[in-house]
RNA sequence: GCCCGAAUGGCGGAAUUGGUAGACGCGCUGGACUCAAAAUCCAGUGUCCCUUAAAGACGUGCCGGUUCGACCCCGGCUUUGGGCACCA
């Protein structure tokens, strides 16, 4: 009987989904294990290979832990809300739920043949009410709390109310709050919730007529669709992201993620620590304090200006007369540069003088103010000392200005860039002369909080969250508007279900689309029309799944305190300062207030590599349809053209096929070599246009799931990004069919239970061992190589022995499950291979032998080692010869310790 | 500009982290089976010297260092991938 993969995979993937094999239930006997995916956005692409690389990871992850006896939690669902379906539905009229279904069924028929254990029972659809009920509780729930330093966490935004009615706070006494009318009340509310409402200069996007956030905008780009973005001042949801810096920061530390993407999240995160201090300022007479932000306060002796953002509001009042008109032709030109101009622009300096002039709080000498574009609104006071001869910055604004530039550290030369490095000795600066940088930078500190001319202060560049899009493909607000005061709709009324409306557009008058549905109200009341963004439904996912069909919680504390929280998650880099961020701040929130019982997500992150498209060229012969082979072409001139690589194997191309595939090259002719017409490649995106797409279900028709899934695994290293290249899935495919041959020949079934020999043990004994070493590690390519070895070997030895032959099918079927399952059942087994027990095998096979093996030199022996049965005595007689070479030399010291591993002799450590 | 990571045969990649470099797979070469092909199996396959083999020399991007011993550690470059980019 041959191994025919059709007939057993659609076999076994049937019987699993009747039996509900990869149901999963809470079973406080068992330790229970979480592996979960980054889920799809289901678009009308469908998948290609590069998405089921990491589902086959973790698949393999959460089958292996299975057979260790964990009770494993392994979901998977659709985040489902979003741009593309609402583009299509703009263009067609068709509604984004159809779309979105339609695709989700597709993505759901691929994922399918690819034979996951995913417990499909728990499915969760962001787009679907029963789920977007708890995207809206939770941010009612943070709409209802503010944030409380003295506690360092989120409290409900009653016990702030209590605090102003009876202690005051913050300059809300009880007198102000007694007197304060209901707008007023809400404004003051707003400053502290974390869900709030209030303007901000945001990225607009006119290309998608929405704004978004600071990740989905690159290069002032919007990611989506490559629009160009702007700021503008606008009223906005907002997530109060940043109050939680401090501990998202704080608590990377304990995760268990590479440290690459912990270093991105701590840039992004940006934590500086400086001072804040009180520069006094005059103005046509008039006097104002301003307050800035450095981290070098050991340079005030050399600041010879102060420099403010335009979008600052100390603008308008240290703008003199004389210089009114100059600086606004200035503001007016940098508003009308979008983020992608200024971004282009970074390094050319502008600016203008504002006509008023600052007091440096510790030399008393006057300095200019300006205005420059360099400066953000947004971080810091918006306002900044400028020290050109320390900071490449002022360096260059002062230069482009001809501003005076003091030099502050001894030696320094300051005549063609700044001396931005701290370290040297202070001069010209009173009291810090003759200090170390770092030293100086402390004492100035001190001075600074010692004479009340500001504190330390810590700065983040983690801004807060926009959470409201102009679109309406996503998750409405629960929020009605009374009087012009947003109140909440109450939770037990929840979801707020979309309206249906006539036009996916923004309404010609550039409100949001969901202002198309005039009679959407809350008992009369306009509701708010703005959606949720894509990361709001993405943001606690992984909780529902916990418990998906409850509709009283989004998880029961029950179901909570079992699973916890996320033991191993598993998806791209791209979400490294989005998604990993905003699900780190929710799930912050909710342990605050009590819903969940950790406070990280996720504990173990892997980052899968891309895979990119691999694709074909052909070269025409410029001005005729003749086509030449590479290696041929140089004789030519030619053109390169894309060919579909469904019609090329192994750079081969097909020539029928290709005179098939378009019209035009029906009567094409051909320069070979050897008979063959050899294409170009190169490693490329993989997208329609270039011909280089490779389906999953093309691979499952032509080699079977088993074959992908081990071929994707074999590609090389998981975390690396690599071009998909089929030249060498025919191996993986070889070594499923010897494996069967392992067990069939012909129709003759092989499997005896005779005893096997030692040298078949050594085979599986050597097999576990590296299978326990590597899956730990992710190292699945090494157990892949490892297997085949095994296979070779048994096949060598001719060795169809079930005491072998049995714990190799269970050590398979995490890889390539259905053959696995298959061999399993030929066996006489009759429960599911994914419930053999894993340990069982281990523990019998990995027993140490007790062979001692003594290494001499000059006529004494200096040391004894226990080797691992596994391991070969022609191997150990050629390490112990290496051994003896080393012992020459440690002759004469003492030994410490030798190290040994399956396998091998490692080290010797000597003193 | 700043911060990470990578570099090993014709190709993808191994090397249990300082101990036989190139596992395993692809490709290629030769052979067996076959009328033939496919499939399958066996052998060979880093480079140089050589008719061949033995033996030797050289070999992990480049230059230097530490060590009995370096793909691995240290110093200095080159190329390349990714992230951030006026964050005071």
């Amino acid at each position: 009987m041959d191994y025919d993969f059709k007939t057993i995979e659609s076999k076994w993937q049937a019987r699993w989904t009747a039996d509900g094999t990869f149901r999963s239930e809470i079973d406080k006997d068992k330790p229970k294990f979480y592996v979960l995916d980054m889920f799809p956005y289901p678009s009308g692409a469908g998948l290609h290979v590069g998405h089921p690389l990491g589902y086959i990871a973790s698949d393999i992850f959460s089958r292996y832990k299975r057979l260790c006896g964990f009770n494993v939690l392994h979901p998977m669902g659709y985040d489902a809300f979003g741009l593309p379906a609402e583009q299509y539905a703009i263009q067609t009229g068709q509604h984004p739920e159809v779309t979105t279904t339609h695709n989700i069924a597709r993505y759901r028929s691929q994922l399918d043949r690819i034979g996951f254990s995913y417990d499909w029972n728990r499915e969760v659809r962001t787009c679907d009410p029963a789920y977007y009920k708890w995207t809206q509780w939770a941010f009612l729930k943070m709409f209802d709390s503010w944030y409380d330093p003295a506690l360092d966490k989120a409290r409900p935004i009653s016990e702030l109310v209590a605090k102003f009615e009876t202690t005051g706070y913050e300059g809300v006494t009880p007198e102000v709050w007694a007197a304060a009318s209901d707008k007023e009340r809400s404004d003051i509310l707003m400053r502290y919730r974390i869900a709030y409402q209030g303007e901000t200069s945001v990225n607009w996007c006119e290309g998608l007529g929405t704004v978004l956030a600071n990740d989905e905008v690159k290069d002032g780009l919007s990611v989506r669709g490559g629009f160009p973005v702007e700021q503008k001042k606008m009223t906005q949801w907002q997530l109060r992201v940043s109050a939680y810096a401090g501990r998202l920061l704080d608590s990377l530390d304990r995760l268990d993620w590479t440290d690459s993407l912990k270093e991105m999240q701590r840039n992004w995160i940006g934590k500086s620590e400086g001072t804040e201090m009180v520069f006094n300022t005059v103005c046509d007479g008039r006097q104002k304090p301003v307050t800035i932000f450095t981290t070098r306060a050991d340079t005030v002796f050399g600041v010879t200006f102060m420099v403010l953002a335009p979008e600052s509001e100390l603008v308008d009042e240290l703008t003199s007369e004389s210089q009114k008109e100059a600086v606004a032709a200035y503001i007016k030109e940098v508003k009308k540069k979008t983020e992608r101009e200024r971004i282009a622009e970074t390094h050319t300096v502008t600016g203008v003088f504002a006509g008023s002039y600052g007091i440096n709080p510790l030399t008393g000498e006057q300095i200019p103010i300006w205005i420059s574009e360099y400066v953000l609104a947004g971080y810091g006071t918006g306002a900044i000392m400028a020290v050109p001869a320390h900071d490449s910055r002022d360096y260059a604004f002062a230069r482009k200005f001809d501003l005076p530039i003091i030099p502050l550290i001894e030696g320094c030369d300051v005549s063609e860039q700044s001396f931005d490095a701290k370290e040297g000795v202070m001069c010209n600066s009173g009291f810090l002369n003759g200090m170390q940088v770092k030293q100086a930078i402390e004492a100035a500190k001190d001075y600074v909080e010692a004479h009340g001319l500001g504190r330390r202060k810590t700065n983040f560049r983690l801004r807060d969250a926009i959470f409201s899009r102009q679109r309406y493909w996503g998750e409405p607000f629960p929020i009605y508007y009374k009087d012009g005061i947003p109140c909440p709709i109450p939770e037990s009324e929840l979801p707020l279900t979309l309206p249906e409306i006539d036009s996916y557009k923004p309404s010609p008058d550039g409100q949001p689309p969901l202002s198309r549905a005039k009679d959407w109200t809350w008992h009369g009341y306009p509701i708010e029309k703005s959606t949720m963004p894509g990361f709001a439904g993405s943001s606690a996912y992984y909780l529902r799944y916990m418990d998906p069909h409850n509709d009283k919680a989004l998880v029961s504390p029950e179901a909570n305190a079992y699973w916890r929280s996320v033991d191993l998650y598993i998806g791209g880099t791209e979400h490294a300062t989005g998604h990993l961020i905003y699900s780190r701040f929710w799930n912050k929130f909710l342990y605050d207030l009590g819903y969940v019982c950790e406070d990280e997500p996720f504990k173990k992150l892997i980052n899968q590599g891309m895979i990119q498209g691999r694709s074909n060229f052909v070269y025409r012969i410029v001005g005729t349809n003749t086509f030449v082979s590479l290696g041929r072409k140089d004789q030519y001139e030619t053109t390169e053209i894309h060919v579909d690589i469904n019609i090329v194997r192994n750079d081969r191309l097909d020539l029928e096929a290709f005179k098939a595939w378009r019209p035009e090259f029906a009567d094409a002719q051909f320069v070979l070599e050897d008979g063959e017409y050899i294409c170009g490649w190169a490693v490329e995106k993989m997208s329609k246009s270039m011909f280089n797409v490779v389906n999953p279900d093309v691979i499952c028709d032509t080699y079977g799931a088993d074959t992908l899934r081990l071929y994707e695994m074999f590609l090389g290293p998981l975390e690396q990004s690599k071009p998909w290249d089929t030249k060498g899935i025919d191996g993986v495919n070889r070594f499923l069919k010897k494996f069967w041959r392992l067990f069939y020949d012909r129709d003759q079934w092989l499997v005896t239970e005779e005893k096997a020999s030692p040298a078949e043990l050594k085979v599986l004994h050597r097999l576990i061992g590296k299978e326990r070493s590597d899956i730990e590690s992710f190292s699945f390519n090494t157990t892949i190589s490892a297997f085949m070895i095994a296979v070779n070997d048994l096949t060598a030895l001719k060795c169809s022995k079930r005491e072998i032959l049995e714990p190799m099918v269970v050590l398979l079927s995490p890889f390539a499950p259905h053959i696995a399952e298959e061999l399993w059942h030929a066996l006489g087994n009759a429960c599911s291979v994914s419930d053999a027990r894993f340990p069982a095998y281990v523990e019998a096979y990995t027993v140490e032998d007790s062979c001692t093996y003594a290494v001499s030199f000059n006529g004494k022996t200096r040391f004894t080692v226990d080797l691992p049965k596994s391991m070969d005595r022609a191997e150990v007689e050629a390490r112990v010869r290496a051994l003896e070479q080393t012992a020459k030399y440690v002759a004469d010291q003492q030994i410490v310790k030798v190290i040994v591993v399956p396998g091998k002799i490692v080290n010797i450590v000597v003193k």
